[in-house]
DNA sequence: GTCAAATCGATATAATTATATCGATAAATG
DNA sequence: CATTTATCGATATAATTATATCGATTTGAC
């Protein structure tokens, strides 16, 4: 718990999203406290590594023999994570994915609120998926400016993703999840992150692919 | 180039999609030769990183002063991730996110090929997506069986994911892509990869309140 | 009350991954 | 044809991340 100051990985940060998962889920079963070897189970990490990381957020010492109270690991974990203050966020083209990212309701839980989605095509502008508007891409440098929004979802076809994400920038977009597969350029005062679904596909098929070649020993 | 029979990394091998995706561009741009400095600038890398992970893949060695034939490295990559062997999969779970994906046509370049989906939703059981017919849930064993398909993806609304994945293991299944926020068990026989959106939102976050922080300043 | 068991927080060690450096060499230059 | 330059491949160093270990402490059993 002396980590506290330290400067805290990158992979630490990504694991944080899925202790919260598993300690919601122990709430919601009654679990009133955890060890951190019960919670490594649950998101099937090393229990040092839980640990460790662990130890970069909590406020309140742990108790040995009982572990630490979920309650509290949740709090720490959500603060840590600034869940308090949600994004509003749009989304840039309304294709399949995009329907489905406006339609996906999960992103609520994680402090993403998708505000409006924006499109080129005039057959579903105008219309509303899961309650959000579908608004003309032209406004969409006004509508940004209007409601002060900072992070964009990027759904577009890939041939217009370098262009429309320097009319977000211009805009005043400040963070930008990309889902089309190009490499983008942003000035470094604006975050990307980039969905690589490709790199995740090669990744399972290379597991796919060992365990056939250790079947047919 | 004397990496060829070492371990090659998780890291590393994410990177050969970025790799490749880049080199295609190259190539339909004309360019004959590449340097790993040129390429490290393309998917925004440090040239070392580069270096070295071509090292365990190209066949053939670069020549001073000119660098790769772009050619050799998309031929060297693709025999390394094996793309002369696409993967036949089948899509669980035909809602919102699942019909994006079903009409996603970036998979069949990444040797993926979508081949059916399955849903219990009458209304949508018999229509086809992208040439892609959907079959009623209960078939699945059968088809699975019938097509000797090892690979599905699920995107199955969460409370039914580790039922369906027991399902699909014991049909025959042996590598899942999990578009649900569940963590699945399954057993070691079979590949699992988790597409964690929550991760890479926090991480997102992350970057956007650093920069407003600074920024305030 | 004593002792065994479980867990804590901290730290030390190992493994992995990223980056910098360097001699060798092919091409370009004058 | 000598010299400069860009790049290679290899390797050494640094940074990051994961894992193992250990003394301290609380609980619960006897």
């Amino acid at each position: 718990m002396d980590n506290q100051n330290a400067e805290i990985s990158m992979a630490t940060f990504r694991r944080m999203p899925l202790y919260l998962r598993c300690l919601y889920e122990m709430q919601d079963n009654g679990k009133e406290y955890v060890s951190t070897v019960a919670l490594a189970e649950g998101v099937f990490k090393n229990p040092s590594v839980v640990k460790k990381d662990l130890s970069y957020v909590i406020k309140n010492e742990g108790k040995p023999k009982v572990g630490h109270k979920v309650k509290d690991l949740i709090n720490d974990i959500e603060e840590f994570l600034g869940y308090d203050n949600t994004h509003d966020a749009i989304l840039v083209g309304v294709g399949k994915l995009g329907q489905a990212l406006l339609g996906y309701k999960g992103f609520d839980e994680w402090g993403l609120r998708i505000v409006a989605g924006f499109d080129v095509n005039s057959d579903i502008v105008g219309k509303t998926i899961n309650g959000k508007e579908i608004i003309d891409m032209k406004q969409m440098p006004t509508e940004i400016a209007k409601r002060n929004i900072k992070m964009a979802v990027l759904t577009v076809p890939q041939e217009f993703a370098q262009g429309i994400v320097d009319e977000l920038v211009k805009a005043g977009i400040q963070a930008i999840w990309n889902f089309t597969p190009c490499r983008l350029k942003v000035p470094n005062t604006v975050a990307l992150k980039h969905e690589n679904m490709a790199s995740s596909l090669a990744v399972l098929s290379r597991q796919l692919k060992e365990i056939l070649r250790k079947e047919a020993k």
